[in-house]
RNA sequence: CGGGGUGUGGCUCAGCUUGGCUAGAGCGCCUGGUUUGGGACCAGGAGGUCGCAGGUUCGAAUCCUGUCACCCCGACCA
């Protein structure tokens, strides 16, 4: 019990209070440093080595959809960000501005982007002559910048690195399935590489992204029961291509405006990654994409041999395509377990003088603390098996987690008292009503969150007016 | 942008009310040694123009004025 209290004193436990449980992590994990300028963040080795991983399995998955990198300009002339006035009215708060090169001021200010539409646009409209052009199944990877008021590590940064897709067809069909076809690589990716299971469906006109058609999304639930949305796909139709002249000529030779999309994941995602799988001891990294899988830990490490056997078994599980590490700094071991639980490492063998002896190691899970204990020769093979194992219960928890917190309101009562105490989603019925949109959100203080694919029908009417209902949506308090 | 709070070694803070020797502590860091199966111990050491600017005073971390930054709570957002 006393070895316990020890455990978690490094860190706010998540129960007592889960916001700053989430910053002692972040900082603790040496995930990120505050810089000097609120809201722009230094991303550590271990903060930035789970951006590459994400970027590396999310590329793969875009390139097999046949999506191709680009890059384009990081900042945007004022005038070319004002031809589109509803992506101008969202984004103008928060764009920041570049007024001066060098000492002289420019004749034209420019921003710095907060999302490309506008450059997309403004080179498609060059580069699309002919049907024959088409599709373009762009995407960049970068950083943008908005100027935002409160911030958070991960959650809502001022400088975020994403990717944007950008994408133009000949038709609205097309269009429409490469929109849904994005948000479904999204999922995919958040349920089998990351382990976190989400919600599908779409944006109601008031959530939805500026100047788009319909924004769909997945929506994750975190472990204090709020929600987050962890990837976005918009169906744009042909209102950019009208703003920023995009036209070709279509295999009847007629003049056409051409239909686009896009979609983007960002660093937000991180912020997922912690609050769905963390517990009080740090963080714990889903073994897929955990940048080290496998920490191996020596005990007496300076009693002969012992350090030897540790580089040896690093070399055989690198050997067998492992990611694993050893721990060679002389602190205690104590501290090195306490280190890699933080840094939510998904496995530890510890090896010491007693294990060598008998031919054997100590294999340890980071999600349930199993202590397992395996013949060296064994190794590799029993680490394969873990592995894919914890991935899969790491999903399994989360996907219970969310299940037990999505309820059902199939009339106003119900949904009064689901959000008096209790935290998680909430499915209801909607008449389709902005008003009634405005007015939950004024009363409970949470928003929709999405119209799920999956539709069911808990009653006939409106849990807000009454009237008959046209949709069921989730609803809940959001990051 | 409204309400509240805080600025003192890398971090967490004490000192400020009532101005006065060379500005302190714990953690961390460095060196040496002893240790090692759940956050080790001993000894020695380095590190601070007290956010910034001005003012009051013989004297300012401390009092006054201004300013900047950051944090928390609301409204806006990947």
């Amino acid at each position: 019990m006393a070895d316990q209290k020890k455990l978690v004193a490094e860190i706010t436990s998540m129960d007592e209070d889960f916001t700053q449980w989430y910053t002692d992590v972040v900082i603790k994990a040496g995930l990120i440093a505050y810089s000097n300028i609120k809201g722009f963040m230094v991303y550590k080795p271990a903060g930035y080595a789970i951006w590459e991983a994400i970027q590396k399995h999310l590329d793969a998955r875009f390139k097999a959809v046949g999506v191709e990198n680009v890059y384009l300009p990081m900042v945007i002339p004022e005038n070319l960000l004002n031809k589109e006035s509803d992506l101008v009215q969202g984004f103008a708060p928060e764009v920041a501005w570049v007024t001066h090169g060098g000492q002289e001021e420019l004749q034209e200010r420019i921003c710095v982007r907060p999302t490309s539409e506008t450059l997309f646009s403004d080179f498609y409209k060059d580069e699309i002559q002919s049907y024959r052009d088409l599709p373009m199944i762009y995407n960049q990877w970068c950083s943008v910048v908005r100027w935002e008021k409160e911030t958070r590590p991960f959650l809502r940064s001022r400088e975020f690195m994403w990717q944007e897709g950008h994408t133009v067809h000949a038709t609205a069909e097309e269009a429409q399935e490469r929109t849904e076809m994005m948000l479904d690589v999204y999922a995919d990716f958040c349920a089998e590489d990351l382990a976190i299971p989400t919600i599908r469906g779409q944006k109601t006109e008031k959530e939805k992204f500026a100047g788009a058609i319909a924004t769909y999304t997945i929506e994750a639930l975190m472990h204090d029961g709020r929600a987050l949305q962890s990837g976005t796909s918009h169906n744009f139709g042909s209102d950019f291509a009208k703003a920023y002249g995009i036209q070709f000529t279509d295999r009847d030779n007629k003049l056409k405006y051409a239909y686009q999309t896009s979609w983007g994941m960002s660093t937000r995602i991180i912020g997922a990654l912690i609050m769905v799988h963390g517990d009080n001891s740090g963080l714990v990294l889903p073994p897929k994409i955990a940048p080290t899988q496998v920490m191996v830990i020596p005990i007496q490490q300076r009693k002969a041999g012992v350090l030897d056997k540790a580089r040896e078994i690093r070399d055989m599980l690198a050997e067998s395509g492992f990611r694993v590490k050893v721990d060679e700094t002389d602190k205690s071991p104590g501290f090195k377990f306490a280190e890699q639980e933080m840094r939510g490492i998904p496995l530890r063998v510890e090896i010491g003088p007693r294990d060598i002896a008998e031919g054997k190691c100590v294999v340890v899970r980071r999600d349930t603390r199993e202590k397992i204990s395996c013949e060296i020769a064994q190794l590799s093979e029993k680490i394969a098996e873990i592995l894919p194992q914890m991935q899969q219960d790491m999903y399994n928890r989360a996907l219970k987690h969310l299940e037990e917190h999505t309820f059902e309101a199939p009339d106003k009562e119900t949904f009064e008292e689901l959000f008096e105490d209790t935290k998680g989603f909430v499915k209801a019925m909607w008449c389709g009503s902005r008003e009634c949109e405005e007015k939950i959100k004024e009363d409970y203080s949470v928003t929709s969150r999405c119209i799920p694919y999956k539709q069911e029908k808990l009653s006939d009417v409106c849990v807000c007016c009454g009237k008959p209902a046209t949709k069921m949506v989730y609803w809940g308090r959001a990051y």
